[in-house]
DNA sequence: TCCTAAAAAATTTAGACAGCATGTC
DNA sequence: CTAAATTTTTTAGGA
């Protein structure tokens, strides 16, 4: 269909033709074709990269001119992103567009959410639901992108939102879209939905399974073949560890020259912190060559100049850890599939065919390639039959909802009876019902974990049982619903302020252990060897813990808290990242991530404190919440709260005699200047 | 006794959401 | 169908 044919208003088709388009994709006419028009719920499945955001672009122009709102749901922040910017289009229009994330937000006032459309994580979606669901009123539409996730361990939000959004207002029509799935029919069973699916790609997409003894010395053959004629590759493998040494391997292999624009890429990885690590280091030498690799541990602003110098054609190979299969859209002529298998908790496996789909589907650049190309390594004949029968010729998994597991039952019951969405248990049984859980079980069986989990609740005084039998939350039950955490890390907090409060200490370290004492914060991992000299460190210093050592506290779980404490506590006292990599092998870019976690956990449980009147571990918390932050010692908390000032500077000017921000008010400028520039010396004597 | 090579044991293993209030070097 | 890849430590055996 030609985009002037389409049933959607002229201005939005003006718009999108200015975007240079001008003929619909074969699954966005089955979906203008299709009940969705009408508003009926409809989940697309199809292939990546096959345009199922403009697809859904086509029906929100419809809802968008009836004056409704569109809420746009996606799993990750950085796809957030992307498709707000895409979405900003819609301001020429005079459409309001924002973005909800967790770490970022437009809407600065904190008494309405003003938008038409809405562009937002699934947990801040559901945040903000929990809090403030008339913020959703007119919304027309909701389009949860990528809904094939609803079988990860981030699956049953996307459940919940849908099932709480339905509850709530029944007149807005879902879009889910999914890839390529094997159950999709299941799918629109629950959201009573019309199945739109299509195998249509906008690039033809070729997949070889290449045979070699050496998987490596084959996979430098592969990538030096797919270079000719100005070629790019994503190579994918397993490992953080295995992307980089492929990546340093076909940078020596391949040889390709080092221009100006190579070398100052490699400057700026290199000087993307303060000081840079190994690892950095490492990065910058490989980005010289031509070739880089891309995992978690990479910084932010490392991964972005990374993908941008790709889109830009200067890198020609990257190594890649399923992070890249998942996040930003970044094609490339040929990808190679150098590992089907990956650790998991029960030992190596093969990896789901969706997930090899996903990363073969990066293949093919529309408008520059005719066919993508794309190759898995298998070391002889049998194996590469293999291969191509399951993963080539293969059927897709079905999805399977994983909602129905204590841990992420108290969160979400709790969240319900606190936002005072159900008041009875009756109602709680119905909701859960009508979750994609409820509809592929059913709830027989389901009921005792209910009150179970209910029961705990009420044990740990999160709700109450008021008269006739409702379900009520407390006001900490309602504080630790909005702060997002799991009620049993809330509870674990408890106790242990408590004791802290009572004995009036607060050590550090201790306060670290604590907050590791949650199943969000993820653990590091503990080697035989250090075991016994990790318990003799704890045991000898029991004044540096809140917990007592004893009894059934005598746990594996204990040390690898004991140890993430004493990286986070690294950390807080100011170590460099160098540092930290070295001793720990914790690279910049987790590092940074668990840092954040901590610092979300510390806010939440300086502010459970506060509702307990634990008026130390309040202060004690928000403290620790700053320090984590910043990564500073105690004494530089009071410097690092004034504008301008971080780590660095603040450890400066306390050197200096610097200790609380009067003394900045009374410090000779020129001398404040001489450690952080005139202009900021200005501002900092204003502001402290 | 020392050195080397082979064998055995140990180590490691993807990713990334949530609060709040404003600004890093 | 499925724990593999790599590093470190220990041991055996020869010089």
């Amino acid at each position: 269909m030609h985009l002037d044919d389409a049933p959607i208003p002229g201005r939005f088709r003006d718009l999108f033709s200015s975007e240079g388009i001008v003929e619909l994709y074969p699954p966005q006419n089955l979906l203008v074709e299709s009940g969705a028009m009408e508003g009926r719920n409809t989940v697309l499945s199809t292939p990546t990269a096959s345009g199922k955001t403009f697809a859904a672009e086509l029906l929100m122009a419809g809802k968008l001119s009836e004056g409704k709102k569109i809420v746009y749901v996606v799993p990750l922040k950085a796809l957030a992103y992307e498709k707000y910017l895409d979405f900003k289009k819609y301001e020429k229009l005079g459409f309001k567009v924002r973005i909800e994330i967790g770490d970022l937000d437009s809407s600065r006032y904190r008494n309405s959410l003003d938008f038409d459309v809405l562009v937002s994580t699934a947990e801040k979606c559901d945040s903000i639901l929990r809090s403030r669901p008339e913020w959703f009123e007119n919304t027309g539409m909701l389009v949860l992108d990528e809904v094939h996730l609803i079988a990860s361990d981030r699956g049953p939000v996307y459940e919940i939102l849908a099932a709480k959004f339905r509850k709530l207002f029944s007149e807005m029509q879902i879009l889910a879209l999914s890839a390529t799935i094997g159950n999709p029919e299941e799918l629109s069973g629950w959201l009573d939905a019309e199945l739109v699916s299509s195998e249509w790609r906008p690039v033809e997409l070729t997949e070889k399974v290449a045979v070699g003894a050496d998987k490596n010395r084959k996979l430098v053959e592969l990538v030096r073949d797919s270079l000719v004629d100005g070629g790019q590759t994503l190579v994918f493998v397993s490992s953080r560890r295995s992307a980089e040494s492929v990546a340093e391997n076909l940078g020596l292999a391949l040889g390709l020259e080092c221009g100006v624009e190579l070398e100052g890429l490699g400057e700026e990885i290199l000087n993307a912190l303060t000081s840079p690590t190994e690892q950095c280091r490492r990065l910058s030498v490989c980005a010289r060559n031509g070739v880089v690799f891309h995992h978690a541990g990479i910084t932010g602003r490392q991964r972005t100049l990374i993908e941008d110098a790709f889109r830009e054609g200067l890198l020609k190979v990257i190594a890649a850890t399923p992070t890249l299969a998942a996040g930003v859209n970044l094609p490339s002529r040929t990808v190679i599939v150098r590992d089907l298998t990956r650790y998991g908790s029960s030992g190596s496996k093969y990896i789901p065919v969706l997930e090899y789909k996903q990363q073969v589907g990066r293949a093919g650049r529309p408008k520059y390639d005719r066919v993508g190309l794309a190759y898995s390594i298998a070391r002889n004949e049998s194996e590469a039959d293999f291969v191509f029968e399951k993963y080539v010729k293969g059927e897709i998994e079905s999805i399977y909802s994983v909602l129905g597991v204590e841990p992420v039952l108290r969160c979400h019951v709790l969240a319900s009876i606190a936002s005072s969405f159900t008041r009875t248990g009756d109602s709680l049984t119905e909701f859960f019902q009508s979750t994609f859980f409820g509809f592929q079980y059913g709830i027989e069986g389901f009921s005792s974990l209910l009150e179970k989990v209910l029961d705990k609740l009420e044990f740990w005084g999160f709700i109450r049982t008021g008269m006739d039998g409702l379900l009520l939350p407390t006001d900490l039950g309602r504080r630790i619903s909005e702060l997002y955490i799991d009620p049993q890390t809330a509870f674990n907090y408890i106790n242990l302020m408590q004791k802290a409060e009572k004995e009036d200490r607060f050590p550090s370290l201790g306060l670290l252990e604590m907050l590791c004492d949650s199943a969000e914060l993820p653990l590091l991992y503990v080697k035989k060897g250090d075991e016994q000299t990790l318990w003799e460190e704890a045991f000898q210093n029991p004044g540096q813990l809140l917990r007592e050592l004893d009894g059934f506290e005598l746990d594996y779980g204990f040390l690898e808290r004991y140890r993430t404490a004493k990286l986070l506590e690294l950390w807080v006292s100011e170590a460099s990242e160098e540092f930290i990599y070295k001793r720990f092998n914790i690279p910049p870019g987790m590092l940074y991530r668990k840092t954040s976690v901590a610092e979300w956990l510390a806010y939440s449980a300086s502010e459970i404190a506060r509702i307990l009147e634990l008026k130390k571990s309040a202060g004690e918390m928000s403290k620790m919440e700053l320090r984590l932050r910043n990564g500073v010692r105690e004494e530089l908390v009071p410097l690092i709260k004034i504008k301008g000032i971080g780590r660095i500077r603040a450890r400066r000017l306390y050197n200096m005699g610097y200790k609380k921000p009067s003394d900045l008010r009374e410090a000779d400028i020129k001398e404040l200047a001489s450690v952080v520039g005139r202009e900021t010396a200005r501002k900092i004597k204003t502001d402290a």
